[in-house]
DNA sequence: GATAAAATCACCCAAAAGTATGAATGCCAT
DNA sequence: ATGGCATTCATACTTTTGGGTGATTTTATC
């Protein structure tokens, strides 16, 4: 809006450089516009993007806040001995999680776990 | 570039509308610009999007088409005889294709090898 | 403080995935 | 026609993953 507001002045106070600045004002709302939607877009994408467990969603599936972690994990490409020195619990612990996670996702696999928790926006 | 110019011709043709035809273009230059970003974006999303084996980047990988197709189907959440079902081959097959796929991505885990390609923009 | 849910761990077994090696076949380009 | 590459498959072996069950400990909540 300021910048709006700048290029209006701009033009009413015209001197014989009249039509560059007019062309001059054009350019720059062009690229305001152009970097308003560049905002737009990163915002939204962070949002998106953010690693924490989305409590809403994580209780419609039942899914713990450790679950989730290891859920993360797991979609790093992590293996389950991996998870559990992250962790800093044992590799039966990680086990037992995944299994649950795999129940409260249907699904029997972790690259199936992965496809999955990303439709439904948990990743 | 047209929108510009029209803008600018509006501007011109000044009656005592003067006022409300600027600001009218520099909103139209301003959504211009929103919608070339939005342009942009759709444009370089799609590219990365498309599933279709990226013959360069698969050549850059030393990639086959087979390798892909494979690869393809592991981020699908498949399993090895799932995959050799699919592709009317043998799970042996499969394996190898998909221990070649690893070296290339140099990955040691199907999961990594998800995460890899999709840094990669191959799927 | 009782109860419930979450988190931890163990053991056993089975299935799936992954590694290594060797080999046969078909295709394509020089 | 032949050398290289992709594709196919096998066998043997190891590691990882997954399923089932049961149990102990934390943590939160009423």
């Amino acid at each position: 809006m300021v910048l709006i507001e700048l290029s209006n002045y701009s033009v009413f106070t015209a001197n014989h450089y009249r039509e560059f600045l007019i062309v001059l004002s054009a350019l720059a709302l062009v690229i305001f516009g152009y970097l308003l939607k560049n905002q737009v877009n990163t915002r939204s994408s962070l949002l998106k993007r953010k690693q924490l467990p989305d409590d809403e969603k994580l209780a419609l599936l039942q899914m713990s806040k450790r679950e989730f972690e290891v859920l993360a994990k797991i979609a790093e490409g992590k293996s389950n001995s991996e998870i559990a020195d992250l962790l800093f619990v044992s590799e039966n612990t990680i086990k037992t999680h995944v299994s649950n996670i795999f129940s409260k996702l249907n699904v029997k696999r972790r690259t199936e776990a992965i496809k999955q928790a990303k439709e439904y926006g948990l990743l």
